[in-house]
DNA sequence: TCGCCTCGAGTTCC
DNA sequence: CTCGAGGCGA
């Protein structure tokens, strides 16, 4: 990441480096008020010591490695979990996302094409997204998104802020900040018991402005004062008003955000013991009556043309606007529909942000670097002349891989154009030199790390490492993986860690991680390890001694099996052991056995055998470390006979599972066929205890039973069905088998339902079906 | 078999 | 976030 750099550059950054960290340091421990995030903190520490290890003659003086007591971290703000999720947007571009989206939506809800399905709209605002508790009308809590599960208290920052009222005012606008257009909510509201208003803490553009030069001023006071000579170089402006939001609320002494200029907007809602009227417009009116201030321009509309029409004027409007925003966001108007939509993993169905296009930047490409991933992907990464875009400067870009390179024609030294991809992640849109004459750049054939050939598989793009167990960037990578916050979650163990730990011989598998205990004084003799530091490790690992199975199994990394495949895995298998056991059985099938076969036959190059060949040094010392390719390396001792019956049950058992295939199943045998992996696993459950994967649902007639939903239903989709069926702790499968316990068949119903009458399985209509949804409340 | 949708995997900035 | 690929309905 850093050999990349020119030493001018390097010396460059680490001086920046030196003067932020002590900067954040004297904020957090003199003055208890740290205006970066822990995980920002440790983002510029593990900048700065990466600089450090790759220009070890650059070390300055002032290092923030030769302060003592430097790199201490805690948290500033108490968690909050949110009762109930704060998701994201769904994001669209183009007139024709928004179309596509319209469209979902109606054959979501099984409405004809030209239904009208009337919106709101309103403007996406760059801020802070924020909840705030209201019980018997009164602020208890506020709590910023966090990750959506888990937010930060800041309660007493909130207070602080003029826009949101200590106390909701039952049916009267409070001031001419509340809502300015549409029709006046009529007095008298009630104000429910409980209700959370989610909307977003922003700040206003010249507000930003004038808080950038007022930080300046303080600090020319200060240095006068103190008697120094004044570095504008040394004052910490915020980048974008959005920092300046983040930053400011985000401060463990509300006094300072008492003084900085905050704002706030409700955009929804969360928990609630009542909702004030039928349609997302009610509800907003409502909140604006209470005192609070709701995006100045809801309005409700009722086709496409309108949508697009009323975002074009926005767009046009964008830079006069007093503040900063990144699009318009649509709703479905109807709180009914709202809830019959529901949710996909993080957004809501009935919702989709219209983002205005993305800022775009020249700079150029200098070099091309390549990664290797824990599953040995080579992904090359464009270094480019330092570029502001949207507000933040950028330095990489992803390139994704081979094709990606030949499409944009990039050679190291092109002029490119870049663009944030939905402000986040940046990307090459176009490449503006055409110059044959230059090199052009050459994809490398061979794993940069561990020199094993690197190879496309058939029909694939990307290019991996072969190596696999021998490839120290996997074999890292997937402990960075299995430790990361998606997967296991120890906190304080990063790559730096990591790494140390495995160059010192202590961390192979990921079951070591358990014993690093072992090596406590160790680690404690180790330089930039403190007492406090190493007893912090210690006990997140210890946290861990009962980790949930599915994120368990899901950072042991087996190729087809994320977030989602792993719940639904232990939902239908409730321990791993069981899990174990039915993979295993299923490598008996005829199904596995025979495309076992053919993939040996065939030699298409799953990858991992080949290369052991090639780099025949590693080996041994690889052996307890995890192949998670699958078991081509492993000596086939069962041999070709022992397919049995029961294999193919096993099978079945794994591929009926909703949204688990033959591929999943495929990963899962083939893991538990590899010895190396069945030895990572025992050694992995000695150390660690997942308890049974239980899943909370509402208790109903259905409940735990196995439900088929097959031909056209009248007033719902069949994913919708399926969504309530789960809520009612039933399975929704998509075939009817012995283990199918109800089907549910609209008009249409061919096979299927034939199947369930030869099985004998109860067969019902959609009434029936309703009336057990309704009895379940 | 085709086309849609969801999931997995890799990634950037602070 | 984006891309490719697996899963599954039609």
């Amino acid at each position: 990441m850093t050999e990349n750099l020119s030493e001018a550059d390097a010396a460059n950054e680490l001086m920046r480096l030196a003067r932020k960290i002590a900067k954040h340091n004297k904020l957090y421990h003199a003055e208890d008020s740290p205006e970066i995030s822990d995980a920002d903190y440790d983002a510029l520490v593990r900048r700065n010591n990466a600089l450090e290890e790759a220009f070890p003659h650059l070390v300055r003086d002032d290092s923030p490695n030769k302060l003592v007591g430097a790199a201490v971290a805690a948290s500033p703000l108490s968690k909050v979990k949110h009762e109930q999720r704060m998701m994201s947007l769904d994001n669209g571009f183009s007139d024709e996302d928004i179309a596509e989206w319209l469209a979902r939506v109606r054959r979501f809800l099984n409405l004809p094409e030209d239904a009208p399905v009337a919106v709101t709209a309103e403007d996406k605002i760059d801020g802070l997204s924020c909840s705030l508790r209201y019980e018997k009308g009164e602020l208890v809590l506020a709590a910023t998104r966090g990750d959506g599960q888990v937010g930060e208290d800041v309660t007493a920052n909130v207070r602080m802020i003029g826009d949101i009222p200590q106390m909701l005012c039952p049916g009267g606008g409070r001031g001419p900040e509340s809502l300015s257009t549409g029709p006046r909510p009529s007095p008298g509201n009630n104000i429910p018991d409980l209700f959370e208003i989610r909307g977003e803490v922003y700040m206003a553009k010249a507000d930003f402005a004038g808080l950038n030069e007022r930080l300046m001023d303080e600090g020319r006071t200060d240095a006068a004062a103190k008697g120094v000579e004044f570095d504008p170089e040394k004052i910490r402006q915020f980048a974008n008003p959005r920092n300046a939001a983040a930053g400011s609320l985000r401060q463990k002494d509300a006094n300072i955000t008492a003084k900085r200029p905050l704002k706030f907007w409700a955009h929804g809602w969360g928990v609630h013991s009542d909702l004030p009227g039928e349609t997302a417009l009610d509800v907003m009116e409502a909140i604006a009556s209470w005192g609070v201030p709701v995006s100045p321009l809801v309005r409700r509309m009722d086709s496409l043309e309108e949508m697009l029409g009323h975002y074009r004027h926005i767009e046009a409007e964008r830079a006069e606007m007093p503040y900063d925003i990144d699009g318009v966001v649509y709703k479905v108007d109807r709180l009914d529909w709202q809830q019959r939509l529901g949710f996909v993993a993080k957004a809501p169905r009935w919702a989709i942000a219209h983002k205005f296009p993305a800022e775009q930047a020249q700079t150029t490409l200098e070099s091309i670097d390549i990664q290797v991933g824990r599953t040995g992907k080579l992904t090359p990464v464009g270094r480019l002349t330092p570029v502001t875009v949207g507000g933040v400067v950028v330095s990489n870009v992803t390139l994704h891989n081979r094709d990606e390179i030949g499409r944009l024609g990039v050679r190291p030294g092109d002029r490119v154009v870049i663009q944030r991809a939905g402000d986040v992640i940046p990307q090459v849109v176009e490449n503006l030199t055409r110059d044959e004459q230059r090199e052009p750049f050459h994809f490398p054939d061979h794993c940069p790390i561990c020199d094993s050939e690197a190879v496309a598989e058939e029909g694939e793009v990307d290019v991996r490492c072969t190596g696999g167990l021998i490839c120290p960037a996997q074999r890292f990578q997937r402990l960075v993986h299995f430790v990361s916050r998606v997967a296991l979650d120890i906190d304080g163990l990063g790559e730096k860690s990591i790494a140390e730990f495995i160059a010192a011989g202590w961390l192979e598998s990921p079951a070591d991680i358990f014993r690093l205990h072992q090596h406590r004084a160790e680690i404690l003799a180790r330089e930039g390890w403190q007492e406090k530091s190493v007893d912090n490790l210690l006990a997140a690992v210890e946290k861990k001694r009962q980790p949930d199975a599915a994120r368990l199994l899901f950072g042991l990394g087996i190729r087809h099996i994320g977030t989602v495949t792993a719940r639904d895995l232990l939902k239908n298998f409730t321990t791993l052991k069981r899990l174990r056991e039915v993979a295993e059985l299923a490598q008996e099938s005829e199904i596995y056995r025979s495309s076992r076969a053919q993939s040996r036959d065939g030699d298409a190059g799953q990858g991992v055998s080949t290369s052991l060949d090639t780099n025949g040094e590693g080996v041994a010392s690889a052996s307890t470390s995890l192949d998670t390719n699958g078991g081509d390396t492993a000596p086939d001792t069962n041999g070709e006979g022992g397919a049995s019956p029961e294999g193919d049950v096993a099978w079945a058992e794994i591929t009926s599972i909703d949204g688990v295939g033959p591929a999943v199943a495929q990963a899962l045998a083939d893991f538990f066929h590899e010895p190396h992996n069945r030895e990572v696993w025992e050694d992995l459950l000695s150390e660690v205890s997942p308890p049974d994967y239980i899943v909370e649902t509402r208790d109903s007639a259905v409940s735990g039973k196995t439900i088929v939903f097959t031909g056209k239903l009248e007033t719902m989709s069949r994913d919708e069905a399926k969504a309530q069926a789960e809520a009612l702790g039933a399975k929704a499968s998509g075939s009817v088998s012995a283990k199918t316990d109800l089907v549910v068949a609209g008009p249409g119903a061919g096979s299927k339902a034939k199947k369930a009458a030869e099985l004998g399985i109860e067969v019902i209509d959609e009434a029936a079906w309703a009336e057990i949804v309704a009895a379940a409340g």
